[in-house]
DNA sequence: CATCGTTCTTGCCAAATGGCAATTAAACTT
DNA sequence: AAGTTTAATTGCCATTTGGCAAGAACGATG
C-alpha cells in the first residue's frame, strides 16, 4: 500500500498541482482482495468506486445460455466500477471479481458526490474517467467489428502483455469474444508461423 | 423546427423545472442537413455538439481494408457527437453523415463549457448524456459477444423499427457487424419461418 | 418514361469459429 | 507427494459468416 501511487495516478489523469492531487488521493480508503473474491455483485447497488493499485480484476455477466462472459480485464492503475450503475446508484449490470490478489482504493458514493460539488478538479477527474472508459469501450467495439479474432488477440498481447502472465486463457478468450477452444487454436497457428 | 421539442428532450433527460429546460434549449441553434451530407468529419475537431430533431444520422469510420464501418445509427431525439473527441477538443475518430434529410440543433464547445460552469442542471445533463451513451455502447458490445447476428438483427428490429424504414440495409448490416450479403440471407431465413 | 447508378438478393465455395469429447497439463488441497 | 480439481490443447465435424460475381429490384434524374 502506497498512497503516493494513486496520487500520481489522479494527477496523471488531469493537470493539477500536486497538493490538490494529494487532497483527492486522501479521500480514498485502502483495502485488499483475495483471489476470486467478488466485490461488486451484479444486481446489487455498488456503494463505492475503486482505483486498482495492484493485481488483476475482471468484470463479467451471463449470456442467454448461462455462460459467463468476461466484459473487461483491468490492470493497474485504473479506475474500476460499473460507471452507469454507480453514478445513477442503480443495480450493477455486471460482477467484478479479483483474478489475482489485489490492492485497491475505495471512495463511497456520498464522498464522490460531495467532492464533485466541492472540488472542480475532482469533477473534472470524474468526467475524464468517464470519457476514457467510453473511449476504451469504443475502441473495443470497433475492434470486434473490424478485426479478426487473431488480430484482437495480437493487439491485446501488444498492449497488455502483463495480462497474459496473470489471467487464465479462458477468461481472455471470453473477453476477446471467442471460445477458449478457438483461442487455443489461434495460439497454435501463430506459434507455427 | 420547433424549439419546444428539444426543451422536452432536455427535460426528459434530467429532472428540472420547465423554465430551466427552456433556458437550456434556448442555447441551441437550429439547422438542417441534406441527405448524405457529412457534418462531423473524421480527423477534424468538431466545434459543436448536436441534438437530432428529425431524420436519421449515422457515424462511420474505415476498417483496415478501407471499408466503411457504420459505428452507430441515430434517430430522434438524441444527442450526437464524438463524445470523447468533443470534450477534449481533439480530432473526431469517426465521421457523421445524414442518411435522410435532417433537422438538428447545435451548441458550440465554448457555449457548452460556459454553461457547464454556470448551470448545474446543464452539467448534470451533460453527464447524463455521457452515461447514457456509455450504457448504449456497452449494451451493443455485449450484444456483439453474446448474441448471434440474427438475434442482433431481431433486437434492432424490435427496438428501432423506424430505422428499417429509413436506412439502407447495407448500413444496417455494417452496424450489426456483418456484411450486407449475410444480412440478406438472415432476412430470407427469417421470412421463411 | 428511359436511363443510370445504387441497393438488394442469390448461388457457389472458402474461411472462421463453435460444440463436444478425450487427453494432457497445470494448479490447488490436504 | 498424492490426489483432486481446473485449465488448456487437440481431433472431428457442424454452423456461421464472408468473398465474389451475376442478376433483379429500386430510386434518382434528366
Amino acid at each position: 500500500m502506497n498512497r503516493e501511487n494513486i496520487q500520481n495516478y489522479v494527477q496523471a489523469m488531469i493537470q493539477m498541482p500536486s497538493e490538490k492531487a494529494k487532497l483527492l488521493a486522501d479521500k480514498f480508503e485502502f483495502f485488499e482482495l483475495q483471489k476470486n473474491e467478488i466485490f461488486i455483485a451484479e444486481n446489487k447497488v455498488s456503494k463505492n468506486t475503486y482505483i486498482l493499485e495492484s493485481g488483476f480484476i475482471r468484470s463479467f455477466t451471463m449470456d442467454n445460455e448461462g455462460n459467463e462472459v468476461t466484459t473487461n480485464i483491468y490492470s493497474p492503475f485504473c479506475f474500476i466500477n460499473d460507471v452507469m450503475a454507480f453514478f445513477k446508484q442503480q443495480p450493477a449490470t455486471e460482477s467484478f471479481q479479483a483474478i489475482t490478489p489485489c490492492k485497491l482504493w475505495a471512495m463511497s458514493y456520498e464522498e464522490v458526490q460531495a467532492n464533485f460539488h466541492g472540488i472542480p478538479e475532482f469533477r473534472e477527474f470524474g468526467r475524464m474517467m468517464l470519457i476514457t472508459n467510453y473511449a476504451n469501450l469504443k475502441d473495443r467495439m470497433l475492434g470486434m467489428i473490424k478485426d479478426t479474432a487473431e488480430n484482437r488477440y495480437l493487439k491485446l498481447m501488444k498492449n497488455h502483455p502483463d495480462i497474459f502472465q496473470n489471467v487464465p486463457l479462458k477468461i481472455i478468450a471470453s473477453y476477446l469474444g471467442i471460445t477458449d477452444t478457438s483461442l487455443s487454436r489461434i495460439r497454435k497457428e501463430l506459434s507455427s508461423k
